[in-house]
RNA sequence: CGGGGUGUAGUAUAUCGGUAGUACGUCUGCUUUGGGAGCAGAUAGGCCGAGUUCGAUUCUCGGCACCCCGACCA
């Protein structure tokens, strides 16, 4: 894409209503929008990091065998009824309006009840288990207090997936993987050494843990105390005796860090299918509650968490991964120098033939300026092209992240790209 | 939801019960073209409402918004 072209503009100066390093990177560079607090639009970079994201996520479910679907934003009172939590009293983040005819709706906060009916009508015997089925939707949370940029909204894109088994086993089996595949996802997004699975309270209806995925972050929200061995994690609000000895392992071999949750999966088990009349055949000819498992990615919190640790006082860093674009093409010098442009533009078509995708920065502006705009953008590879480059017969590279520079042929330039 | 803070232009601020000023930014033009350059011109503001007053951005009251701490957080 050409810059010149692309609607956003940077801006050299911090929004004054923001405090969050992410949401003050984000909204300079130009990828997110804020509204009001705790809501943001995505912009043109951000909304190609947001989908880099999802597909890493979504590549991820479909190995696990789950199938996306898209649920309503609108929900049913009634549905909502049968496990008892439209009540406010039960439920304190409902954004709730009515129909013209006066019926109740709610702004789906959550999905597991609208799902888990949604299933019944397609689940019946021990034939149609196990179902997986995910999907990426905007949840509408009325919070008490946004905070931290993009990294608690009110309005924000959530990946939940939901489990339907036969039994505990099969469910145990599935979850298990199913932490895999997370860590699989923050490993690929590039958090992997910062993220650990971490024990935390089970909620309302699970009687043991439940597992978050806590990646190390000074802006984040929760303690976790990490174990030494780092291996095991425990949520500060579980870090207690009990919980210490059904992991078998020893209070002080733990340290508290501050971190922010970028997953939480949950076995539910039979409670809530029992509630909702959601049952299946056993071979034997047995009626039996489904056995359910919940799993949730805030996916554009866990965009907001990336920036927030890969940034430096220039900007944002992106890794490769979910970069917007993975090459920044600068063309320095006036765009009246043919020469020039025309190096940058035959540049620009043989890395987008050879399926790398490029931001060419075509305005004519001086080197500081798209320089500064270039380490705010955060692209991973820089690509200078200039009289300087066009005389010596080389391009400029430089890595954002190392910020190491290194003047390249053409050829060596392919397989640095891809690498 | 409890507590605290802040509301003057995009940002940072000044002044004042009597025509709201400066800097940066932004925009236009010319010059310039390897780390936010120079010159010229332009742009844009008192959160909202009520009250006091001849007159309110300033004083009073109410509301709203934003930020922070806590609580909450499938």
């Amino acid at each position: 894409m050409k810059q010149s072209q692309l609607f956003t503009k940077t801006r050299k100066e911090v929004p004054a209503d923001e405090s969050a390093k992410n949401a003050q990177l984000l909204i300079r560079a130009g990828f997110i929008s804020k509204e009001f607090a705790g809501v943001y639009s995505m912009l043109p970079l951000g909304l190609r990091v947001l989908n880099n994201i999802k597909n890493i996520v979504a590549e991820e479910m479909e190995r696990l065998g789950s199938q996306e679907i898209i649920m309503s934003t609108l929900q049913n009172k009634e549905v909502w009824e049968m496990t008892d939590r439209w009540d406010d009293e039960k439920a304190d983040i409902w954004f709730k309006s009515k129909l013209k005819n006066g019926t109740d709706v709610g702004f789906g906060w959550s999905h597991e009840e609208p799902i888990t009916n949604m299933m019944r009508a397609h689940i019946a015997s021990y034939h149609d288990l196990p179902r997986y089925v995910h999907q990426f939707q905007n949840k509408l949370r009325n919070e008490t207090r946004a905070k931290s940029g993009i990294m608690r909204c009110r309005e924000f894109i959530m990946k939940d997936m939901y489990s339907y088994c036969i039994d505990e086993a099969e469910h145990m089996d599935f979850y298990n993987k199913a932490i895999e595949a997370y860590l699989n996802i923050y490993r690929k997004v590039g958090l992997g050494d910062l993220t650990y699975v971490t024990s935390a309270s089970g909620g309302v209806f699970t009687d043991k843990f439940s597992h978050e995925f806590q990646t190390i972050c000074e802006a984040g929200e929760d303690i976790i105390y990490v174990h030494k061995d780092g291996t095991v994690a425990i949520n500060e609000e579980i870090f207690n005796e009990e919980t210490l000895q059904n992991l078998g392992k020893k209070k002080e071999d733990f340290e508290a860090k501050k971190a922010a949750e970028v997953g939480n999966i949950f076995t539910f088990g039979t409670g809530k299918c029992e509630q909702m009349d959601f049952f299946f055949t056993d071979k034997e000819g047995n009626k039996k509650p489904v056995f359910l498992g919940s799993y949730g990615i805030g996916v554009t919190r866990l965009m907001g968490v990336i920036a927030e640790i890969f940034s430096d006082d220039k900007g944002l860093v992106w890794s490769r991964a979910v970069a917007p674009f993975a090459v920044h093409l600068v063309e320095l010098g006036s765009v009246e120098d043919t020469t020039v442009r025309a190096e940058a533009q035959k540049l620009y078509d043989e890395l987008l033939t050879e399926g790398i995708e490029v931001l060419w920065d075509d305005r004519d502006l001086r080197a500081g300026e798209k320089f500064a705009d270039s380490d705010l953008i955060g692209i991973p590879t820089r690509i200078v092209v200039s009289s300087k480059t066009l005389a010596s017969g080389t391009f400029e590279v430089k890595d954002r992240a190392t910020g190491e520079v290194s003047m390249v042929s053409r050829a060596e330039l392919s397989s640095m790209l891809k690498n």
